[in-house]
DNA sequence: TTTAAGATTGACT
DNA sequence: GTCAATCTTAAAG
């Protein structure tokens, strides 16, 4: 069965909204670090001007949003690194950034590498990059297979999902206020979040 | 060849 | 609130 996040026929919204609450695994030298995927923005193709791929621009760090639905783009900016999941097709170069996630496996490894704790941890695209390992070296891979990919099997399911203007985004006139980031209501990891977390961290109860 | 800006973060005033 | 870290890209000199 094929993996939603590799259904290009799926837009990239709709994919961004699925993404929330699966797993973002890495595997490395016996060492696991995961975390439920707890906010995610769209950047959708060739009209957002916000999407690198705008206007069509092809340069060598963009080669991966150019590839199939499914393929891991990490993008640098600054001393950062970003992940994505690339939703579409060669014609559509379309993806989502994962911009926090909610710790699950490999605590002390996260809090060692970021030397912080809690929701700091997480709470930001280049800091769970940096918590979980996250480089170049995974650029252009696959997001359904192991060193750094997405589970859906351990999913939660969040109780409401928040829609807001991405963040970062200043002077792209409707692209600047369209509501392409998609986040789980309640739960602290959010980046930028000033509001009390619920307690059961907006996820739906488990049934069993 | 030089410069400026960017899907960010952390240290500092 | 300001600002620098540090890398790619595009545009100006």
């Amino acid at each position: 069965m094929l993996p939603f996040f590799k259904d290009a026929t799926l837009s990239t919204e709709e994919v961004a909204q699925r993404l929330l609450g699966c797993l973002l695994i890495k595997e490395e030298d016996n060492q696991t670090t995961s975390g439920w995927i707890v906010e995610t923005e769209a950047y959708v193709g060739i009209d957002d001007e916000a999407c690198h791929s705008f206007n069509s621009r092809r340069t060598p760090r963009l080669e991966s949003m150019y590839k199939e639905a499914g393929t891991v783009y990490i993008y640098q900016m600054h001393t950062h690194h970003m992940v994505n999941i690339v939703t579409r097709t060669q014609a559509e170069p379309q993806a989502v950034l994962i911009r926090a996630i909610e710790p699950y496996e490999g605590i002390p490894l996260l809090e060692k590498r970021r030397n912080r704790k809690g929701i700091e941890l997480t709470n930001g695209p280049g800091k769970l990059t940096k918590a979980m390992g996250i480089t170049m070296a995974d650029n252009g891979s696959a997001a359904d297979k192991a060193p750094l990919y997405i589970s859906d099997e351990m999913r939660k399911t969040p109780r409401l999902i928040e829609q807001t203007q991405r963040i970062g985004i200043p002077n792209k006139g409707q692209w600047t206020d369209a509501l392409l980031r998609y986040s789980v209501e309640g739960n602290p990891y959010v980046s930028r979040k000033k509001g009390k977390p619920m307690n059961d961290h907006g996820w739906k109860a488990m049934i069993h």
